[in-house]
DNA sequence: GAACGATATGCAACACGTTGCATTGCAACC
DNA sequence: GGTTGCAATGCAACGTGTTGCATATCGTTC
């Protein structure tokens, strides 16, 4: 049900036609809530039933013609209701690591600390990232005010995120390899 | 998929009903890989059939009968196989959180401060009892090896993730109330 | 001119999670 | 004796996410 509100945000933003939408959520508003292609089709459809946007056909030079979307009156009510709305019992927590490291005994020590080592590579490479769009958007953050605000702490969110799944997987990695060494 | 790999966690750690099971996902595993009673059920069923696991069923004295499931031979190669494989490209994030907070401007500010504290609340909340399982279970972390230092090292992943949740909620809330004061 | 990649939209099938409901046995409480 | 509550198992329907495929235009490259 979600998708339908982080499409509105996005569409709020800056209309767009579902391809484009589909880019930003490579990126962007992706990292917080992923999101591909045919789900942002089959939620647009639904979504001009429900009346919370509207379609233009746009004819495009060079290229296929796209149909843009942008939010209607009631979809900007409504997406104003559901940020207002507190939230489900929320975090539904599924995490696979964890899974595999509480059931390492059950496999092979060797390989779980490679797949942390794996994972900590990936989280390290998407904290260089957000840095990167800190630095490059967001030069001087004390001065942030409304929307770019709002979009500045989405972002630090996601390197408090990555900071902390980075240290975890560097201290498990090291107490794996101390117990291999002594114990097992 | 992955679920019936913490019910094969979970199995081998020790047999239990589909019951037992349940109320374990309400706790402890529960924690990192959260799953209904219905979920489990169906999982249980399918993993019969794959023979990844056996039951047995339990008459019981003033309680009704139960099914006692254990892990078999192949459920327990299957589990080896399913640890050493590189997981999938993982962290399907979705937070609903920080969709809201980047639509803050498109709804009530002071409704998404609110929202915020009582999810500060919560994770607040959730640390405290990671901490006191921590104490309760693992006084000593130093000297753990095998399979209680795997458990303890789940336990500090949830210790570390919200933390960072708790500090972002933390900052967020005071930049928004900042915000709220000087500028909008 | 064939092949490839980007733009652009979409269907169908399946896997997984959620919600709501249903049933049985027994104990305890009022 | 009826209600409540825990133990125990399960079905059916629905919503959402994933995977695989299909199609069309246009520009560039081999």
């Amino acid at each position: 049900m979600s998708l339908e509100y982080a499409i509105l945000v996005s569409l709020r933003e800056r209309a767009g036609s579902g391809y484009e939408l589909a880019r930003r959520f490579d990126k962007s508003i992706g990292y917080f809530w992923a999101a591909s292609h045919q789900q942002i089709y089959r939620s647009l459809k639904r979504m001009v039933d429900a009346g919370w946007i509207d379609c233009d056909e746009v004819a495009q030079d060079k290229r296929p013609d796209k149909k843009v979307y942008r939010v209607s009156e009631d979809g900007a009510a409504e997406l104003a209701r559901w940020i207002g709305e507190p939230a489900t019992p929320s975090s539904t927590t599924r995490n696979d690591l964890s899974v595999k490291l509480r059931g390492a005994s059950f496999g092979n020590t060797a390989e779980v600390i490679a797949e942390m080592t794996r994972h900590r590579d990936m989280h390290a490479e998407r904290l260089e990232l957000y840095r990167t769009l800190e630095q490059r958007d967001f030069p001087v953050p004390a001065r942030l005010t409304g929307r770019e605000l709002h979009q500045y702490l989405v972002l630090l969110g996601g390197m408090r995120v990555e900071e902390a799944f980075l240290s975890w997987c560097d201290e498990s990695i090291k107490a794996l390899e101390n117990d291999g060494g002594e114990a097992s």
